[in-house]
This record gives C-alpha cells, sequence and structure tokens, in this order.
DNA sequence: GTCTATAACCGGATAGAC
DNA sequence: GTCTATCCGGTTATAGAC
C-alpha cells in the first residue's frame, strides 16, 4: 500500500554500497564514498554494519538469495525429461534477468562475485551457492546419462564462467565483436549462452594428445 | 652461460609484486608489501616504474606476451585444416602451461587479469589480446564454415571465461566436485576445456522461447 | 642507483554528545 | 539512532643525501 516512501538508512547505505562495491571493488571502495552516496553520516555505517566486510556481505546477500531461490523455481518448473537446454536455461536466466534490470550495478557486481576468491567470497559462495549447484548437477545427470558426474560438475563450472565472464566484459566486449552489435543484451545473450553450455555440457570427451 | 646469478633489483621488484598482485589484488596490494619482498626499498619502486599502477602494467605485460606468442606459433604449426579441437588446444595449452609452472601466482594473476576490466587492463587487453583473439577467430572461422563470425567471438569469449574460472577458483573447486580429486591439473584441465569448448563451439543455436 | 626521511593524504573504526 | 570529532595506522610519492 505504502507508495515507495524515502528508504531507511540502513536501506540507504545498502544501496549506495551495491553502487560503490560493484565499481569500485571492495578493496578500493570506501566508506566515505558509500555514506556520501547514502548521504548518512560515516558513523551510521558501524552501527548498522559493524564493519566493511560485513557491510559488502549484506549487500552480496540480499541479491544473491533471491537469484538462487528463482533458479531453483525454474528448475522445479520443468516437467518430464528436461533437456540440458532447459536445464541450463533455469540456472542462467535468473542472474541475467537481474543483470539486466540495472547492467551497470549488477553485471559488475556478479561478475566480482564470481571472480578471484576472497576469503570474503568464498563462505557466501559455498554456503549459498553449492547446494544450487549440485541441484542443477543432479538435473543435469539425468537428462545427459552416461557422463561422468565429476565431468558435470566441472562444466557447469565451466558455464559460470562464461557467464561471468560475459557479464564482466559486455560493456566493452564492441572491441572484439566485429559487427556493430554493441550487446546483444538480455535475450540475445541468455540463447547465446544456453545453446554454448548445452553443446559443451554433452561433449564427448576425446584424450589430447599426451 | 652466467648461471642463474642474483637477480637484479629491478627483476626482484617484478617477481615480488608478482607475487603481491596475485595474493592481493592491484588494490589491496602495497608497495610496501612488495618492496619487503624484494628486500630493497621503497623508493625504488618508483625509481624503476615510476608508480603503482606502471608497476602493474609491467608485471602483466612480462608474462602476457610469451604466452600470446607461443599460442600463435602453436596455431601456425597446426597443418592441413585444423580442428576446432586443436585450435582450442593451441589457444588454451600456453597459458595452462604457465599457471602449472607456478599455480599459486599465476592461475589468479590470470584470472584477475580477465576479471572485472579495469581501465588499467582494458588497455592490455586491447593492445596485446585482441590480434591474438582474431588471429583465432579466423582459424575457427575456417574449421567451422556456416557459423557467423560474431557468434564464434562470443563463443570465443566463453571460452576464456571458462578457463579464467577454473583458474580462479581450482584451488577450492573440490568444495564442488564430489570425488577426491582435488584439482585434475594440468593435462586434466586441459583436456576438459578443449573438449567443452570445441562442443560448444559447434553448437547450433536453438532459439530460446520468447 | 640506492638509500633515509618525510610530505601529504586517506583509510576504517570508535568515543561520546545529543 | 544519528551526529561530531578524532585516533591511529597505512598509503603513494618525492626530496635530497650518499
Amino acid at each position: 500500500m505504502n507508495a515507495a516512501v524515502a528508504p531507511d538508512t540502513k536501506t540507504r547505505i545498502l544501496d549506495a554500497a551495491e553502487r560503490v562495491f560493484s565499481q569500485d571493488g571492495f578493496d578500493a571502495a570506501s566508506l566515505r564514498s558509500i555514506t556520501a552516496g547514502a548521504q548518512v553520516n560515516l558513523a551510521a555505517v558501524n552501527y548498522h554494519f559493524q564493519t566493511k566486510e560485513a557491510l559488502f556481505t549484506a549487500v552480496i546477500e540480499r541479491r544473491v538469495g533471491p537469484v538462487n531461490q528463482r533458479r531453483l523455481e525454474l528448475l522445479d518448473a520443468l516437467t518430464g525429461k528436461p533437456s540440458a537446454e532447459r536445464i541450463l536455461e533455469a540456472f542462467i536466466r535468473p542472474p541475467l534477468d537481474v543483470c539486466a534490470a540495472e547492467p551497470s550495478i549488477f553485471r559488475p557486481l556478479m561478475a566480482r562475485l564470481h571472480g578471484v576468491p576472497r576469503e570474503l567470497h568464498t563462505r557466501i559462495i559455498e554456503d549459498v551457492f553449492a547446494p544450487v549447484f549440485h541441484r542443477f548437477v543432479d538435473a543435469l545427470e539425468v537428462a545427459l546419462p552416461g557422463t561422468p558426474r565429476q565431468e558435470l560438475q566441472w562444466r557447469l563450472f565451466f558455464v559460470v564462467g562464461a557467464m561471468s565472464q560475459a557479464l564482466a566484459w559486455g560493456p566493452i566486449i564492441s572491441k572484439f565483436v566485429d559487427d556493430g552489435s554493441t550487446l546483444d543484451e538480455d535475450e540475445a545473450l541468455t540463447t547465446r549462452l544456453v545453446s554454448f553450455g548445452a553443446a559443451g555440457m554433452k561433449a564427448t570427451t576425446k584424450r589430447v594428445k599426451h
């Protein structure tokens, strides 16, 4: 009922922190620029979040939870014996939808989360992401019988990497892609990732020369 | 002839910087920890490299050049009408070989380079990596006729992401992979990436529901 | 070329008033 | 809950001796 009232201090800090962490990364971001953006006092962040690390964790958790929940919803909605394509789409679409909503923020934020792990990220990834990851591996095991589970795990990891790469470098990818398409955003990228990833998932491993 | 003499100041700084940047990232790394590791004075780094950014660039360039040169050598050595597998192997093997040589340093360093772009990285990537990238797209265009060049560019980008992901998270990937294989390092990872990437390259794009 | 010393500044965190 | 003021340590970069 109450339409978009002015957000409270804690929310304003989270919003501003999201912007600044996304743009500068954890180390280069300063609490001062965050509090300036949130138009709150520097001390407020310590009152509400204690430390910079805890603030970062809060920023990530606010976004990562819903994405993973949506992934599982889409996965559970698949009926029959779903193909690798449809399983991957359930995995890929939720984060890309969020990124499409506000690219300048969520794209680098997601890409950073999947980038080089800091102890900070690791806990979040392990606790929140690992269960979802394994649910999708389970589904892929049904869709692609005969492929060792371990292989499917590696390949799903590769898909995460491909997605993360597209998010991170999307804005300047035109430097590499010839035609004018700055960034076939949203739907085209999802399609590309799904068809690439599904094909990779189905690969028949050949021995490379040894 | 002269067997491994003590490296000079400039080289010691580069070596130490490589370690520290790799471990902490550009922002969190401090010149003080670098000069401590190199056992040189703080001012030496400014004398030899002027700024922290220039030092970082020098660190990257020292490693990235040889890797790309080796990539092109392997590509040129392919005879006949090489398959996507062999082309991708020429692309993937050189960086993975370097990473295998000293995993704790080069894995995160390479992964950081391909991570979220800072203005800093962007120039290096554009100048040094883009020409190599296009050479490989050329080769893939011959190997996979009928696939639009633009599509091949996106997919090679995805391969870079998969590789980068494997490098970045390799050390803790055992949290996700069920069996004990902490890290099928080196050869097995190359094989996995080549077969996954080649299959993805050959994907026939299907329309995702719209 | 390499050092010491220091400039000039910015970082996170906190104490204590209101 | 929110502010002001401040502590204290760390940062890059440079000036100038040797």
